[in-house]
DNA sequence: TCTGGGGTCCTAGGACCC
DNA sequence: TCTGGGGTCCTAGGACCC
């Protein structure tokens, strides 16, 4: 049976996990920042109607909130991601087939399902009783159209949130086209909008309309998929939860410029205690360690630099102490004394199951006692809060820490950061 | 002063091989 | 004088997503 996809999407998640444990929040602007408190990455619906842009640097917007009583959030992703794996198995209990998309989507498959608008409905409704979350709900025949159609359910308040387009003829399905810009498409960003719009190509209609061999000649096979998607041809296949992570990225921003190489190999190896982590949770292994080093971008005045390399491993591994030793030995590498650096970081590439990789007799594999350690660790970092438990070779130095300074409490995960109720 | 982090997929170009 | 071309692998970088 083919699929109908049903995205569901959560409404300013961010914004909203922030204003259900603050109920004084509740009617008032507010925003939520990135890491860093650098730039805007949330905004509740009263900041939308100020008019305050997505991804703005709040440095550039610090007045006007403070003008129109907006208030500024550091990110809690501690929060977000509990309140996000709630709405998971809400989900998860209402569908058998779920595909956890970003912290705050998922598409479901609701083939089978006698009305699934009505069920698209129920969905709702029940993430509003359970969590508080308000969500729109999409459906389609292609993941493409699923996210116009929670698009159109979002904007537009006569569908109660949910839009179908299979309750649409494709008369009226044109006219919705023909009323949005190609900026809306799911794959369709900024360079590709200045493109088509060059080439004529305005309107979602109008892409959808174009002839896919010539698109992918002069665009290429993913927008490709896209325009045949939208015209309802299914291209883009359902992904069950759970898949192993085929790259983990940790990286991050220093607080302010560093030059100083302790304080560089400090954040790396941070940040290789982290990527090593999340390898290990999903039992997986990896045979290469990238580094990553640059300045500031936005620092025109500054040298410019930055730097990948690449380290591969002896045999694939997930003990931190391995990745750590070739993370820094890539640092090394390309480490330039004298720079301001900005931000640094570390990828694992080549990932594979733990366990099954191939060895000779003679090829080196990880330590099983340092293993058990690692996972003792991994335990009560869990339990304990992160950081507890960390390899002596971590070094500790503030320098590099991240800014976060108005993060709410970790209502959700952290006994000492409970909600109280006063009666 | 102050501009995120984590992920995927594709493509172009160089090196290398036969 | 004339000095291949196609396949594959790797890497870097770009585009997109949230």
């Amino acid at each position: 049976m083919k699929p109908i996809y049903a995205l569901v999407d959560a409404n300013n998640f961010y914004a909203t996990c922030e204003k259900i444990f603050d109920p004084a929040l509740a009617t008032r602007p507010l925003v939520v920042l990135s890491n860093n408190d650098g730039c805007i990455v949330a905004r509740s619906a009263e900041s939308k109607a100020l008019g305050i842009p997505m991804g703005a640097p709040i440095h550039q917007w610090k007045d006007f909130c403070t003008e129109h009583g907006v208030v500024i959030k550091s990110s809690n992703y501690t929060l977000y991601g509990d309140m996000s794996s709630r709405m998971l198995s809400i989900l998860q209990d209402m569908c058998p087939q779920v595909e956890s998309y970003s912290i705050d989507e998922s598409f479901l498959n609701l083939a089978g399902y006698a009305d699934p608008s009505t069920y698209g409905y129920l969905i709702r409704q029940r993430l509003q009783q359970d969590i508080k979350v308000t969500c729109g709900v999409g459906i389609g025949p292609t993941k493409t159209l699923s996210k116009f159609a929670n698009h159109l359910a979002k904007k537009n308040a006569e569908f109660g949130g949910v839009f179908n387009t299979l309750d649409h003829t494709p008369e009226e399905m044109n006219r919705w086209m023909a009323a949005y810009p190609v900026s809306e498409v799911w794959g369709v960003g900024r360079q590709l909008t200045k493109r088509l719009g060059v080439d004529g190509i305005e309107t979602v209609l109008n892409l959808a309309r174009c002839d896919g061999v010539s698109i992918r000649k002069r665009y290429g096979i993913v927008l490709e998929k896209t325009v045949r998607e939208l015209r309802g041809e299914s291209c883009l296949s359902f992904e069950d939860v759970g898949q192993p992570k085929q790259q983990i990225m940790a990286s991050r921003s220093f607080g302010t410029t560093v030059s100083d190489p302790h304080a560089i190999k400090a954040a790396l190896t941070h940040h290789i205690s982290r990527a090593a982590e999340k390898l290990r949770a999903q039992q997986s292994v990896c045979a290469n360690v990238y580094v990553m080093l640059r300045t500031n971008p936005f620092r025109e005045q500054d040298q410019q630099y930055r730097r990948t390399t690449l380290v591969p491993l002896d045999h694939a591994s997930a003990d931190t102490g391995v990745l750590m030793k070739a993370a820094l030995r890539g640092l090394r590498q390309i480490f330039v004394p004298g720079l301001k650096y900005h931000k640094c970081g570390v990828m694992l590439g080549e990932i594979e199951p733990a366990g099954i990789q191939q060895t000779d007799l003679f090829a080196p594999v990880d330590d099983p006692k340092r293993l058990r350690l690692m996972s003792l660790m991994d335990s009560i970092n869990k339990t304990q809060g992160s950081g507890t438990l960390h390899l002596a070779s971590t070094q500790l130095s503030a320098a590099w820490q991240m800014r976060a300074g108005d993060r709410s409490p970790r209502y959700t995960t952290c006994w000492d950061e409970l909600p109280i109720a006063y009666a």
